[in-house]
DNA sequence: GAGCATGTGAGAACTGTTGTCGACTGCGGG
DNA sequence: CCCGCAGTCGACAACAGTTCTCACATGCTC
C-alpha cells in the first residue's frame, strides 16, 4: 500500500513551481537550499513512482541524465531549448498516425516510440545563446 | 592527425559483422572473446570518432546506455525490436517537416529532433517474447 | 495507542563513461 | 631506411548518476 509522506509530498509540490525539466540531483539540491530535510535516495524514488502514477514526464539528456517535468495526461511530445531548458508541449497526430503505421508496415507489434525536438528558443536566440550542433 | 591504428580498424569492422545496436562494453567484450587486444577506453574512444565521422550511428536505452549500429548516411530514424535489437531504418519526410514545422511555430531556430519507435518484431512476436509498457 | 508494513536516508555499491599518464607507434621528413 | 614526435594506447583511477542496504522512523489500520 501506497503510503502518504511527508517527502513525497514536498518533491511533487516543487514540481508545482518548476518549469521545463529538472533532475532528481538539482531537485534535491533545491529542497535541500530551502531547507527541506530530504535524503537522495528518497528523491529518485519519490521521481519515479511519480513519473509511474502519470504525474511527471521523464526524458534523459544527450549525457545520459534522466529529467523530470510536470506532464499533462495526453500523450505528447516535448520542443525544449538546449540553451534554457524551456520546454513546450506539442501534440501531433501526423506523426503519432506514421509512427505505428511505419511499425506495422514491417510487422512490429505493440509499438510505442519517444520523439524530442530541440532547438533554440526565441529568447535565447535574441541574447544570442550558443549553437550545438546534433544530428536528428 | 588522425592515424590508422589496428584497433580503430578493428572496431570498425566488427559492425560490419553485427546486426542492430550495440554497446561500447558488448563490443569490447566481443573483441576479447575473439582475441583481439584492446582496450576498454579504446573503444569508446572509436566509437565516438567513428560517430562523428558519420560511421555509426548512436542513441540511448532507457536505462541509459550509449548504443552503436552501422548506419547509413541519410538523415533517418530507428524501428528497434525490444526483444532481439533488430534494428529497421525508417524515413518520413512528413515527420520531419512536421518537426521543423512546430518548431518554427514557437520561435525556435537550430532545430534538431530525436525520434525512434520501439517495438516486437514479428519474429519474437510469433516466439512469444514479452510485450513491455512505455508511453512514448 | 500498538503493531507492522512501508518509507527514509546516510553511506556503500554499481554502472557506464571519461580522465590520467607513462609507454607505444603510425607516419611524414630527413 | 630510421628519426622524431604528435597522436594513440590501455591499465587504472576517477567521476557522475543511479540503485542498493539496512537500521531506524513513521503512516495506517485496527
Ligand atoms: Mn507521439
Ligand atoms: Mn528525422
Ligand atoms: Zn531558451
Ligand atoms: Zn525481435
Amino acid at each position: 500500500m501506497i503510503r502518504n509522506t511527508r517527502q513525497r509530498t514536498a518533491v511533487n509540490a516543487v514540481f508545482d513551481e518548476l518549469e521545463g525539466f529538472h533532475s532528481a540531483q538539482e531537485v534535491h539540491a533545491r529542497m535541500r537550499a530551502a531547507g527541506d530535510s530530504i535524503g537522495l535516495s528518497t528523491v529518485y524514488r519519490a521521481v519515479q513512482a511519480l513519473v509511474e502514477d502519470g504525474e511527471l514526464d521523464s526524458i534523459r539528456t544527450d549525457a545520459g541524465e534522466a529529467i523530470y517535468r510536470r506532464c499533462s495526461a495526453r500523450h505528447h511530445h516535448h520542443l525544449v531549448c538546449r540553451a534554457c531548458g524551456r520546454t513546450e508541449e506539442v501534440e501531433g497526430p501526423t506523426v503519432e498516425r506514421w509512427a505505428d503505421r511505419v511499425a506495422a508496415e514491417h510487422g512490429f507489434v505493440d509499438v510505442t516510440h519517444s520523439l524530442e525536438i530541440f532547438g533554440t528558443c526565441a529568447a535565447c536566440h535574441r541574447a544570442g545563446a550558443p549553437s550545438a550542433d546534433r544530428p536528428g
